[in-house]
DNA sequence: TCAAATAAATGACTCGTAGTCATTACATGA
DNA sequence: TCATGTAATGACTACGAGTCATTTATTTGA
């Protein structure tokens, strides 16, 4: 019986419809200003029809946090794929999520904003997915600190995993940090933010190699 | 005439009274689901009276973010007071903001939350009050690192702001994660976050002080 | 001491939006 | 062609942010 997967199929499809249109509706509007009525109509749906999709606005907020780190996870795949030893794949993923967070600004903010919102009334489904996502992204930099500690460009007495969380909270709150103080520093500290990443990356080389 | 004088203080007090009760009404329910219904009866007053003193529920909001920003700029001063050495007035920094973090767990939520929301339709006067309250706390770690450049206990071909920035970036991202995985860590990795924090000082060591 | 003037406080009200649900339209299979 | 299940609709409800005409309290000065 074919049908109830072509219906299956149809049902992942209007998903991403809605996404598409969420994606559309939130990040030229901004999340808190934008309104369901909004998505529904940019989506060419009524709004009952979004609630047969997600049981709430906060759940399509979450299916965009988790298209945006699957968008993430990507561009880690990437910059690990063309490097050999693990310290350069270490940096080059460091590259790869400032990149991240300047060609797709909006899924930045929305994994930072999705990190720091208390889950207060939360979807547990959708919030999985969201976790999972994370993880898979994790693990890349796991296995970059593994292959470094092994071809011996990273220093060996370190836990892959307690340094994979470090380097990430770091690096997440680093790139944060410009994104919301970008004017700022430029204009009244005369701070090029790339400057600031290029430091991040000299002493994390400094003390992931030097022991 | 001193009635225009105490008619200012008078009005100060009232705005203070209603920041403890909507930091007891935000930070018990939550502040998305916190209603200014709750705080005005928690304040013992009528709603309209809030409006009188707070243009919306989102400057109520940022009042607590610089009450928060003031209690850690606290913990900072407290900090460097007690070390002589550059290097040992930054560990202490960040001690005190992970004990920070853990003894003013809702506070440090209000500063992590107010740096990744969008302020789409934020109070100016607000607004610039808790960016100030946060330049004053990156102030303190900018005199540590040029004590340390001085006394010889961090390299001194270092830019202290920008290395400010970094450390600052880092740390709070750091903390963040600590904070949002705290379980997941215990539980899932056998992560005692304390560690992950004594990796961070270890590794910020080596690349403040070795060239 | 009291009346007018000014300031502070109130709470019923409006307005907008998240989420619901009875109803309608559509697809499928007999 | 009809019966049954599934998808979609949009008018409706519930609720909370923010307003404002009215009331209450305080000050002034005659």
């Amino acid at each position: 019986m074919g049908i109830t997967e072509r219906r299956e199929r149809e049902k992942e499809r209007r998903k991403n419809e809605i996404l598409n249109a969420a994606e559309k509706v939130f990040f030229t509007r901004g999340i808190a200003v934008a309104t369901m009525d909004e998505v529904a109509e940019k989506a060419e749906l009524s709004k009952g029809t979004l609630y047969l999709y997600f049981p709430s606005k906060q759940a399509v907020y979450f299916g965009l946090a988790e298209r945006a780190l699957i968008k993430l996870k990507q561009f880690f795949l990437d910059a690990v794929a063309q490097k050999k030893s693990g310290i350069d794949k270490i940096r080059a993923i460091g590259e790869a999520y400032y990149r991240f967070s300047k060609e797709h600004r909006d899924y930045f903010q929305t994994i930072a904003h999705w990190e720091t919102t208390e889950m207060e009334f939360a979807d547990e489904t959708v919030m999985m997915q969201c976790h999972e996502a994370g993880r898979d992204v994790q693990e890349i930099v796991v296995k970059a600190l593994t292959t470094g500690m092994q071809d011996g460009s990273i220093r060996n007495d370190l836990d892959p995993v307690k340094t994979a969380f470090l380097l990430e909270g770091q690096m997440t709150g680093l790139i944060q940090m410009i994104s919301r103080e970008e004017k700022h520093l430029k204009m009244m500290d005369h701070i090029d933010p790339q400057e600031l990443v290029e430091l991040f990356y000299e002493m994390t080389y400094q003390s992931l190699t030097v022991k």
